[in-house]
DNA sequence: GTTCTAGAAC
DNA sequence: GTTCTAGAAC
């Protein structure tokens, strides 16, 4: 609470500047004051972040009725002539009030982050935009809605509830990094109150205190990181050679280098947990009764796709239930059938080639939860967050959502899954959002559409998939004979007699010969990618693909050389023009990859003038620099400043000069620049804050040459 | 390369 | 008091 107070008393001593330049007394010091302190005026945009009934409308008319500010509110219910209108008029509105110098209430809900995102560009060199978040509870939002009378957005009696309802389920609160400079949460009356007096109390030339007030339990959220190089190097071939139950098809893909694609699956296969039937304690029999049901009337559409019921362990209820009643009906087991293994695993360690799995899922599509839901997520790393997010929020009860993963998420490398498709089923347990209180006729409707939407979409992907050439599978072929264990110990034989001894430079090189042992990790996964089937997303004789262990952008892959000889750019010479030539044509592949999964990815292929690891890799990279990976100064300046060598400058220096040229590390301590704008910013997190709303084209230099690499239809 | 953390900067 | 950097250890 006493945050809000130091807003004030901030407040309180720009009213005594403002005292004093408003004295009519000494006309020539009037000037000069007015001239600094205008110099500092900013009008202020307040985003109202709360549901119907929160009291946004409340808020604003209390401030404005006392503020010696001019406010102008603004309020999507009635802007269309007393009646509800659009984004678009709200923020027309909202340009129009700034130029006339009023500040402005946003007087919608701003619920999520991209309902906010247009009006958080509203900020600038004049322009402050702060949210102001009404956390009541729900409760209390809906009961006051369902009461009122003559509100403007005619919501009122029972629709009410619905409609709060759901908007609350696609809440995501304002963070700072969406562009706000300042946000406080209200979460009682009193909490409103103070809010009101705040900003009542800010005069035309007062600011206040940037930064986020009042937020109790904050998301603290961490992204998991994708693979850990070292950890797989021991852990992969040691679990792989222990407990399997079932079969152990590992060695099955060896021949394979590019993993399972969707084009060599011979039988297109959903994988899917029963829905509704653990946490949410849904009836087994009743369920299984569904289950076997939708499957048969899907099967004759699905030609000779198959659908097959998984879940973890061997005395499963619901997949003997399933298993009996579909035996009962004489349903063809080829193509409808029950597994039992961990959905993210089913080909690694169950041997069963699956296409698309099921995610029984929760309403906010999040990951965590526990059970299929967080092993999914989990499994599949920050790709399917980022993949669901781009095309669903939320799910209601009985729908679905099919996601596409992308090339490089785990699951499509290691298991082959292309597709997950997120279901919600309905909710018995009373401990959970949205019970049904027992009512399974309801419940029972539900389920149904739930498989019903589950298979549709499982039917997309085998629609889209026959029109691709079909393939057959040979990767069951050929296995190289070689035990497991025993590539474990030379392996870790080789790291450990790397990593002895001598002086260590500050670039993990040892001054005469040799590296520091994480510096190795590039050189043994190029030496050896078939012993990192889990992480090589490519190979050729040539080169190795892999996701940069620490991705410093929304897509970071690094294009391994396979030449024993050359650790980095300045072992390059002509010698090697074919292999830079390949390693240029490999990472624009991945570039026409990525830009096909989302267009709006812009990338720069190139080279650390001095690499921290062993073993030359190409960086392919998106310019948005959009990673939690990416937290010092070394890091922005090394892909951002001359040190970063285009791929292209190379091979013409080589072929020109028979060597590339090379920066010096002393740039990596030079300061922070904006990539597109060039500006300086005196920390990372200002930095990445700009970056991530920089207007400005891209230097001109790198546009000219298509260093830089966006697909033309881009806005960027 | 990352992680950890002391202490500088705000 | 919190945020952020930079250096040591790995």
């Amino acid at each position: 609470m006493f945050i809000p107070l130091l807003g004030l008393e901030f407040i309180e001593n720009r009213k005594e500047r403002e005292r004093e330049t408003s004295s009519p007394i000494n006309n020539a010091s009037k000037m000069e004051m007015e001239t600094e302190v205008s110099a500092e005026k900013k009008e202020i945009v307040v985003l109202l972040v709360g549901p119907p009934g929160s009291g946004k409308s409340t808020f604003c008319e209390s401030v404005m009725k006392s503020s010696h500010r001019p406010w102008s509110r603004i309020c999507q219910d009635i802007i269309n002539n007393g009646k509800a209108g659009s984004k678009a008029q709200c923020l027309k509105m909202a340009i129009e009030s700034l130029k006339e110098g009023k500040s402005v209430f946003i007087d919608r809900c701003n619920l999520d982050r991209e309902q906010r995102s247009e009006f958080i560009k509203l900020g600038g060199p004049h322009v402050e935009v702060h949210a102001l978040v009404l956390e009541l509870s729900a409760q209390v939002c809906i009961s006051r809605s369902v009461k009122r009378s003559g509100h403007e957005g005619n919501l009122q009696g029972g629709r009410a509830a619905a409609v709060v309802n759901k908007m609350l389920r696609s809440k995501e609160l304002p963070k700072l990094n969406e562009g706000f400079s300042r946000i406080l949460f209200c979460y009682n009356d009193a909490d409103v109150e103070n809010a009101v007096k705040t900003y009542t109390m800010l005069g035309p030339m007062d600011t206040l205190p940037s930064g986020s007030f009042g937020l109790k339990n904050p998301d603290t959220k961490s992204q998991p990181g994708i693979m850990n190089f070292f950890k797989k190097v021991s852990a992969v071939p040691a679990a792989s050679s222990s407990s399997n139950e079932v079969t152990t098809p590992k060695a099955n893909e060896k021949i394979e280098i590019f993993r399972v694609s969707p084009a060599k699956l011979v039988v297109p296969t959903l994988a899917f947990p029963s829905i509704s039937t653990a946490d949410f304690q849904f009836d087994l029999d009743k369920a299984s009764d569904i289950i076997v049901e939708t499957a048969e009337a899907f099967l004759p559409k699905l030609g000779s796709a198959r659908l097959v019921l998984v879940d973890l362990s061997h005395g499963s209820t619901i997949l003997s239930l399933v298993k009996a009643k579909a035996s009962r009906k004489n349903i063809d087991s080829g193509r409808f059938f029950t597994f039992v293994g961990d959905i993210t695993k089913l080909h690694s360690q169950g041997g069963l080639h699956c296409n698309v799995i099921a995610n029984a899922a929760n309403w906010r599509l999040k990951s965590g939860g526990g059970g299929v839901n967080a092993a999914i997520f989990k499994a599949a790393g920050p790709d399917l967050e980022a993949a669901t997010r781009a095309r669903a929020n939320t799910l209601l009860p009985g729908k679905s959502v099919l996601v596409p993963l992308p090339s490089t998420c785990p699951l499509h490398n290691a298991e082959g899954i292309t597709h997950v498709i997120h279901v919600l089923g309905p909710n018995m347990n009373p401990n959970r959002p949205d019970c049904l209180n027992n009512d399974y006729t309801k419940g029972c409707k539900i389920l149904r559409e739930a498989y019903t939407s589950l298979f549709e979409g499982f039917l997309s992907t085998v629609q889209d998939q026959s029109k691709l050439p079909k393939r057959i599978n040979q990767a069951t072929v050929l296995d190289s004979g070689e035990e497991d264990s025993e590539r474990n110990k030379k392996f870790k034989g080789t790291i450990a007699s790397n990593t002895k001894s001598g002086s260590v430079d500050d670039s993990g090189k040892k001054r005469s010969k040799g590296w520091s042992s994480w510096a190795l990790a590039l050189h043994i996964i190029a030496m050896h990618p078939e012993k990192h089937e889990n992480i090589v997303l490519e190979s050729s004789d040539h080169i190795v693909v892999i996701n940069d262990q620490y991705p410093k952008a929304r897509k970071h892959v690094l294009v391994l050389a396979r030449e024993e000889s050359v650790d980095g750019l300045e072992d390059v010479g002509r010698e090697n023009i074919q292999l830079l030539e390949e390693m240029q044509n490999v990472g624009m592949k991945w570039v026409q990859r990525f830009q096909h999964e989302d267009p709006s990815l812009i990338f720069r292929l190139g080279y650390h003038s001095v690499p921290s690891m062993r073993q030359l890799h190409l960086h392919v990279i998106s310019q948005d620099f959009e990673s939690d990976h990416l937290k010092n100064k070394k890091h922005w300046n090394s892909f951002t400043t001359s040190f970063f060598r285009d791929s292209l400058d190379v091979l013409e220096e080589v072929k020109s000069q028979g060597k590339a040229n090379l920066e010096s590390e002393a740039v990596l301590k030079g300061e922070l620049r904006c990539n597109r704008c060039r500006s300086a910013h005196p920390t990372i997190p200002k930095l990445k804050s700009h970056i991530r709303t920089c207007p400005s084209p891209f230097p001109h230099h790198l546009l000219q040459t298509s260093r830089l690499l966006a697909r033309p239809d881009s806005s960027n």
